[in-house]
DNA sequence: CGGCATCCGGGCAGATACTG
DNA sequence: CAGTATCTGCCCGGATGCCG
């Protein structure tokens, strides 16, 4: 399929024109980028190259497993580059290809987004829980 | 997709400097709208209120349980109103937030992403396996 | 029509141990 | 240091059935 002719045509609209598979592709881009951590391994690396252990530090909570299969996976869809040095011990870096450069922006929004309304949704929940908590 | 005013410090840059939760609260957040459906949902709804079985009529593959688990969310978040009138037969009608509103734009700035790159995503799969393939 | 309750299977993800 | 390998538990999510 052509790029969207119109630039005005969202991805959202063009699925609705008819074009069956266009949202079975975002859905599953989506799928990778928005499963629990990409957005922020992408987002960690906005400003640099860094290593491994740097990228686990940066990123609180995640194993080491996941952080692996989540650079395999930002690697395979070409987000990511990996280089290895062949010193020892053993050093690889990891950074932003220049795809990946187009999408740290919309990683960084959504950080900032979270960010700034983070204490209006722990207040909608908190509203919420009220109501709807089984006493 | 409005930079915040002081645009110089990321949601990323602040999760560095030594406030310990915020990188948990960006966590927090991502995790929410970063799960297999929601910003689907949000970004179905950009247009107009729709009922429940349009909405999941435009995002084919979700199933009855989880379209309502995801709005349940979003209802709980203030992102999406969820509002029931007594009819016969029910009818239940789904609208973004003011909230929800901000963060429309960002859902559909992502999806066009997804959409204007996925050719290149693909290709860079297929290349990726070409190597990595276990024979 | 728009749910909720229940069951259940597959895979995601953590913990641990081991290696180049 | 930067991974693999393996086991395991548990939660996600689909299918089904029932209800207001």
């Amino acid at each position: 399929m052509e790029p969207r002719p119109d630039a005005s045509l969202s991805a959202y609209e063009a699925s609705c024109d008819g074009d069956a598979d266009s949202g079975a592709a975002v859905r599953e881009v989506l799928d990778r980028i928005g499963d629990k951590w990409s957005l922020l391994v992408i987002g960690t690396l906005r400003a640099r190259r860094l290593r491994f252990t740097e990228l686990r530090q940066h990123i609180p909570g995640i194993s080491q497993r996941m952080l692996t299969l989540t650079l395999r996976q930002l690697e395979r869809d070409g987000l990511v580059v990996r280089t290895a040095y062949a010193e020892v011990p053993p050093r690889v870096e990891y950074e932003l290809t220049g795809l990946g450069g187009t999408l740290v922006e919309l990683a960084v929004a959504l950080g900032d987004w979270a960010m700034d309304n983070r204490r209006t949704i722990e207040a909608s929940r908190a509203a919420y829980d009220e109501v709807h908590v089984v006493r």
